[in-house]
Formats: structure tokens, C-alpha cells, sequence
DNA sequence: AAACAGGCCTAAA
DNA sequence: TTTAGGCCTGTT
């Protein structure tokens, strides 16, 4: 299997990347490299000195991880931006090397559906199932990975059938938000190309997606830049440093790399 | 054992 | 418009 460097200056922190919430299919290896299937792909990740190599061919980097690692933005630009006062300058110093994944849509919008009220590991254990008993094989290094399932396949089934998964009363809203995303009701690619408000008030018309849920798909998977998820992490990060209030409108179209460089720094130092 | 975990929904003020 | 309680399940 081939490999082709990812040229970057700077801000590509796979640790970071990886487990700063975003996503929840990619794996530490023993050797330090990360492995996980995205875009229909399973891949390996690796840093080599100032070096960042990916498995796949120089198509596959322009086609896939190009857009999939967001390398179109400068980030250190970025976080300049983000620095409207001392605990931003902290935070996004603290965070830097994170970069916001362009995700593919319905395996964002399901995987934030099983997040909620729960904790990392259960999440990431119970979109593996999903994966491994809906998903298609597919192979790398001689080892097997499973695709996330198409809305269409989901769709096609019932509640009951997630039982392996068990996901509990999340069952209901995946299959019901899998046959609106199938069916066309709920046009995720549209909605990339509209703001904020109307993005959000559509996917929260649906069944078990409420403000945080959306707000997650459409910062990690409709690349709308303001939107500004807000968990326990991120209330208990606002409540310490801006207890007069605060408006994610300062940061603009950065507002959800500003949110997170804090739910970073306030998960990775407490 | 009882509480809680990276929310959401409904009912009730 | 805001608030409380319940919800599947697994872990502590």
C-alpha cells in the first residue's frame, strides 16, 4: 500500500485532531500511527518528524483527504483570529495542531444522534457495531475495516434491528432520520450551501436532534463555521471565564474553531 | 447501590 | 420561555 505525504507548514496535530470530539472512528495504533475509515476509506495516518504521511496515492489525497483534513485553511491565521482576549490566546495556543474535519454528512448527523447522553467510549463502541454489522468490508494492510452503513441501508430497516447496537431510545431517531436522508425530506448537501439558522431549524425538525446535535453536523460535516456547539464541557468553559455572558457572534465565521480550541483546553486541563 | 454520562422530548409553570 | 423528570444502557 502506498503512501503520500500531506504537505503542511504547520497546525496538524493528529492527536488533536482526532480526540478533540469530533470524529469517532479513528484509532491510536501501538506505534503511534492512527487508523479509521472515513469517506468510505480506511486509511492510515502517520507523523514522521516534521512529515505527516497518509496510505492511499496522490489521487486519493486530492480527491479524499484534502478536503476530509480541511488543508484549504490556514490555521495559524485562523487562530490569531480566534484571539479576542487573554484565556482565547491561551486556549487556541493550547490547541493548536487542531483542525476542523470535513466529515461526511449522515455518518456525522448519525454518529452526534448516539452521542448524546453518552460517554466516548460507548459512543465509538456502538458506531463500530453499526458499522460492523450494516457496513461493507473493506480492507487495509490485510486487516479488515468496515464502511460507515448509507442512509439507504438504515433506512430500510427497524428500530429493532439496531438492537445489537444497543443504543436504546436512540434507535427510533437514527432510523427515522435515516429514511428522512434517504428519502430527500432532509437534504443535508443543500443545507451546506445555507446558513446557520436555516440549517439548524431544519435538522432540529427531526426527531432526537435538538440545538447541540446540530450544531455538531454542522460545524464538523456542513462546513458552516459559525455554528457553536455547546455541551457540559463547553457550559462549564463559559460559566469560569465569561460569567457576564458571552455571544459566539465575536468570533464570527470562526466561532466553531473558537468553541473548539476551549472544549479543548478545558477537557485536556481539568 | 444509586448516580451519572459530550441530550432530547414532553409536560407544566 | 424556562425548568423538571424520564429515557436505554453501561460504568463507577
Amino acid at each position: 500500500m502506498p503512501e503520500t505525504q500531506i504537505l503542511t507548514e504547520d497546525d496538524f496535530d493528529l492527536k488533536k485532531i482526532f480526540e478533540c470530539g469530533q470524529c469517532f472512528r479513528w484509532n491510536r495504533e501501538p506505534d503511534g500511527s492512527y487508523t479509521g475509515v472515513a469517506l468510505g476509506r480506511a486509511a492510515r495516518i502517520r507523523r514522521d518528524g516534521e512529515k505527516i504521511f497518509i496510505s492511499g496515492d496522490e489521487r486519493d489525497l486530492k480527491t479524499l483527504w484534502h478536503g476530509y483534513f480541511d488543508l484549504e485553511r490556514d490555521y495559524r491565521t485562523l487562530r490569531q483570529a480566534v484571539c479576542v482576549d487573554d484565556y482565547m490566546r491561551s486556549a487556541s495556543d493550547f490547541g493548536a495542531g487542531i483542525r476542523i474535519l470535513n466529515q461526511d454528512r449522515w455518518e456525522t448527523l448519525c454518529s452526534f444522534i448516539i452521542s448524546q447522553c453518552n460517554n466516548i467510549p460507548r459512543i465509538k463502541k456502538i458506531v463500530e457495531t453499526l458499522c460492523r454489522e450494516f457496513g461493507e468490508e473493506t480492507y487495509l494492510e490485510d486487516r479488515r475495516f468496515y464502511t460507515f452503513p448509507g442512509a439507504e441501508r438504515i433506512a430500510a430497516l427497524e428500530p429493532e434491528d439496531l438492537a445489537p447496537l444497543r443504543c436504546g431510545y436512540r434507535a427510533p431517531y437514527i432510523i427515522a432520520t435515516a429514511r428522512a436522508v434517504a428519502s430527500g425530506e432532509l437534504d443535508l448537501e443543500a443545507l451546506s450551501k445555507t446558513d446557520l439558522a436555516t440549517a439548524k431549524k431544519a435538522l432540529t425538525a427531526l426527531p432526537g436532534i435538538g440545538e447541540k446535535v446540530a450544531n455538531c453536523v454542522i460545524l464538523f460535516s456542513l462546513r458552516i463555521g459559525s455554528a457553536f456547539p455547546v455541551d457540559v464541557w463547553m457550559k462549564k468553559a463559559l460559566a469560569e471565564h465569561y460569567p457576564d455572558g458571552f455571544d459566539s457572534a465575536v468570533f464570527g465565521e470562526n466561532a466553531g474553531l473558537a468553541q473548539q480550541y476551549m472544549f479543548y483546553y478545558q477537557r485536556e486541563s481539568s
